[in-house]
DNA sequence: TATGAATGAGTCTTCATTCAT
DNA sequence: AATGAATGAAGACTCATTCAT
């Protein structure tokens, strides 16, 4: 039961990602999602009784799927540079994928979570993302690769940037030359050349 | 006519504003704003035949109220830091402003036009403020107040860092003091001490 | 508008009342009455949100129209004799009212309504027959027309012998003359001959 | 087979009783009743098609239960009063249950029955219980127990009164000593003091 | 211009009923 | 016999949109 009753959970939340990514949070019906899952309406409801329920699966399945590559082990041995230029890959991978971009339909959620008094995962997302991003700057400092006075504050500053770069990159596109014009330039403020 | 028709879109454009500051845009419905106006169904039908209709006048309304300040020729006066704090101050008052951020709003819309194909009204603003911050920077690098080798990708990078900053405090919060910090960490990026 | 608003509900109201009848309480869905009043579906909804509230006016109409004939003024005029003929008259035709019955209904409502914990107006109108049944024998008492030991005792056990009939009438029928020989022989335990 | 199969029914029809006390008839669905017995959706229709079908067995086993104590060789020896004593004891005990009250169920399940031309069980079990009491009567005014004139017509009040009763404190309610002291009422009338 | 009653389409949600296991 | 996932029909409810006044 659990296993298949996972695996249809597994195929609604794959499904309901595209949907979501491709209108939003609030425009999403439960209709859209029994549609594009090719299921009916009632078995829909015997796994989420709202859009908001199976965005919170969609939501955590996507976490679980970026934190899949950061494999722990094998970044320890990394220089702070090279963890440096996959966290930004990584970044740059979340920026420009248009198929998958859950960035407008998380803030909306955000939104009307913080509109109903809702607490937000959204946050704790963003302020890992510092965390780790931190982090690896204070290792560069301290490995001499780095320059930068406040690592924390940098890291702020830094990701600040690349939610705005996200945020605008699904809404009115960028191109990936800009993208990386654009990290490249961050960078730079603090990479000893 | 025209006087009382345009009072009357007034009092619309501004009570939806209120209504799309609160709601976003795809959660807003006709009737919302039929009844934040206290109008009739059919008196809302008579100006705007959709929200979408509405909320193009609120971008609208909003970009006028924001360029109300800037008067060009006292601007021409004044030293390139002093123009720099003014752009700054009125970046920060947006980032604040909880009644009315229509941060949330204006990207559900323009995620919408994007999925229909529409012409965003969105990238324009934002490209506008780079443009702006990109010309006090290079008066500020001739003046020799502001030390910035590339004017254009600095003044990109910070609107960035500012877009993550609206979006951030519009859905789950930012502190005045941490914006300030913010704010200063970039302006120190440049400014001559 | 109050007019108009008004025989629109009237128009529900007269309609409902016999899609009440006809399927008790619980069974009738605002399809139905839609259906009976021949308006749409969100017409209905313009003025009663639920059976629940249609229900409660079809309720108060019942009780303004049974109150209807009674003329307090030509009352004091007549005899106990001739007010307990009366009383007992109205009672009959309430039992054998094919039509409109809504003894169920109302009884399925009240029941509904205890479940879930709301003040029921159906007991209020089971004892203001009481008091006036009790009333008329009283009077009777006085006039010497009736010797009734305990007039309000006698008027409780009445009305709920009355209350049984009304029950099984309308749920497997009593003919005309089973009611009339029930009514007599109750009368007939305290008319003096 | 039969057994297992009989203890099954068995353990459906007692938790269905629960549901039909607490919830009326109309407003029991086959889900309540599966909750209720904690069994699954297909196990329930392997026994019954419907909650109509449920019902009628649940009506049966009521009568079942009611007519238990009646063992007949020991009523022969009773007085006429020891027998209407112990009749009245047993509706009073049927008027004031609350957890099992199954009558406004009941006469739901007779109006939808009326509706639909379908028999009635209901009436029958009325009919007896008229019977039962009328005999009582006959027997007491033999002995001279009673004074009664007309049996038939006395058993006949009686038992509307008492269903009357029973409706009432189902839906709003009877303490215990107003119906004891209706019942007292009742009996006074032809009791040979 | 302005009103708001009315309509009906669209979505939500619950269940009776079936069926593969 | 028994399970419970799955389906789809039925009813609730909300709104965009129209229209007579």
């Amino acid at each position: 039961m659990s296993d298949k009753s996972d695996s249809k959970k597994q195929l609604i939340i794959d499904k309901a990602t595209e949907v979501f990514a491709a209108k939003g949070f609030k425009a999403v019906t439960m209709k859209d999602i029994v549609e594009a899952c090719q299921i009916s309406r009632g078995g829909l409801y015997l796994y989420y009784a709202s859009t908001e329920e199976v965005f919170k699966d969609v939501l955590e399945a996507q976490e679980l799927k970026e934190s899949d590559g950061k494999n722990v082990e094998e970044m320890l041995d990394k220089s702070a540079y090279d963890l440096l230029l996959w966290f930004i890959k990584e970044q740059k991978k979340e920026i420009l994928k248009r198929k998958n971009s859950l960035i407008v339909a998380k803030y909306e959620y955000a939104f009307l979570c913080k509109a109903n008094g809702k607490p937000e995962a959204v946050k704790n997302a963003f302020e890992t993302a510092i965390a780790v991003l931190a982090n690896i700057l204070e290792r560069g400092n301290e490995s001499g690769e780095f320059d930068c006075e406040n690592s924390a504050a940098m890291a702020c500053s830094i990701m600040y940037s690349i939610e705005g770069m996200k945020v605008c990159a699904a809404t009115f596109g960028m191109s990936e030359k800009k993208v990386d014009s654009e990290l490249l330039f961050m960078i730079n403020q603090f990479v000893v050349a």
